[in-house]
RNA sequence: CGCGGGGUAGAGCAGUUCGGUAGCUCGUCGGGCUCAUAACCCGGAGGUCGAGGGUUCAAGUCCCUCCCCCGCAA
């Protein structure tokens, strides 16, 4: 089977998909269909935005599937293609065992951490909010669990320094598709590796939510800045403050002389910037933004809202 | 037509309710004080108030249209 006559389907739904298959194109594979999710209301003034992978596949006029849920949906679509492997890259769906039975070959998932740990479907996040020095891709044979699947290859990767989510997924990205043609090459001349999953070093973390981003003062400053960097672009690291819901954006990491509440404003001024007591160490915000607001460093933000008294970044918390 | 905030000097903001000399905190430039300074004092430059049109003796401010930025919700 050469790999012009190899026919793959394709799932995926954002940029770091987008990217797999754009790479998948550009190395001359067949994909004939993508599976990505349906456009959906998107920004302000509720306008409707297609994925970018569905972009790309219209880019290269191939044929675009949107079911709901292609569990239900999308099994006679994906049959009717007659795949001899599926690929999957951040596609949000899960797949039932009908839709795994149909590729001969498979269906090949290119996971953004290395496995059995951080499975789920934001690793790249993860990652940084746990302060991990290195990450990795993993490409792994799909079956009906979430990211359980036999691991094909692997491949590591350096985090760098105040390196955030976006960035690393974009890496990771790049890294994982060229990782894809490698496992796809093997597939085909029946050369790929092939493990079992060690169930007892595996770890699995939640998709993101709006809370997972809320800045916790208790934690050390070293955790926040990493709570800092994970949840970008999003949800971002939301605090309470005395102006306000606000998004810190950047912040450095700053020792502690004395012992003051954690959340306590130790320093607002437009010299320094914003300065506050966490449960260990200080954290100097940099750049962050009010409600409405553009991003600006701190130091600007209190030009124009002068700070008085005393004050915590724990008031006015939201209580949803 | 999902809800909402905003555009005023290089930066961040006030002023708009109720039209009447363009302000504040910084920065910048010059001078002073100081062993010295991110401190303090004195002085200066820098603005078609997002764009266009309308009302008016008079518009940053009121009316209409448009452009751009952002938060929420999805």
């Amino acid at each position: 089977m050469s790999v012009e006559h190899m026919r793959i389907v394709f799932m995926g739904t954002p940029e770091y998909a987008a990217i797999c298959l754009q790479v998948l194109l550009e190395a001359g594979h067949q994909v004939v269909g993508v599976f990505t999710q349906p456009d959906r209301p998107k920004g302000r003034g509720g306008k409707v935005e297609m994925p970018l992978s569905k972009l790309v596949a219209l880019e290269h006029g191939i044929p675009v599937f949107q079911p709901r849920r292609i569990r239900d949906e999308g099994l006679e679509d994906l049959k009717a293609l007659k795949p001899d492997l599926c690929v999957t890259a951040a596609y949000g769906q899960i797949l039932s065992q009908d839709i795994l039975d149909v590729p001969p070959l498979g269906t090949v998932n290119v996971h953004a951490s290395l496995l059995p740990e951080y499975r789920g479907s934001s690793p790249a996040n993860w990652v940084i909010i746990k302060g991990e020095k290195t990450t990795g891709v993993t490409t792994m044979m799909t079956d009906a669990g979430i990211d359980t699947g036999d691991i094909l290859l692997q491949k590591s990767l350096d985090i760098l320094k105040n390196e955030t989510a976006g960035e690393l997924t974009l890496r990771l990205a790049r890294l994982g598709a060229a990782l894809l043609l490698d496992t796809i090459e093997r597939i085909k001349t029946g050369t790929c590796p092939r493990q079992k999953q060690d169930e007892n070093k595996m770890s699995y973390y939640p998709m993101l939510t709006k809370q997972t981003g809320f800045i916790n003062w208790d934690y050390s400053a070293k955790e926040i800045q990493n709570l800092i960097l994970g949840v970008q672009p999003w949800p971002g690291a939301n605090t309470g403050s005395p102006w306000g819901m606000i998004k810190i954006i950047s912040a450095d990491v700053m020792p502690s002389d004395k012992q003051a509440l954690p959340g306590t404003i130790l320093t607002a001024d437009t010299k320094q910037g914003l300065i506050v007591q966490t449960g260990e160490g200080n954290l100097l915000v940099k750049l962050m933004q009010a409600p409405g607001g553009k991003a600006m460093d701190s130091k600007d933000y209190l030009r124009g809202h002068p700070y008085k008294g005393e004050g915590s970044m724990k008031m006015d918390e939201v209580n949803t």
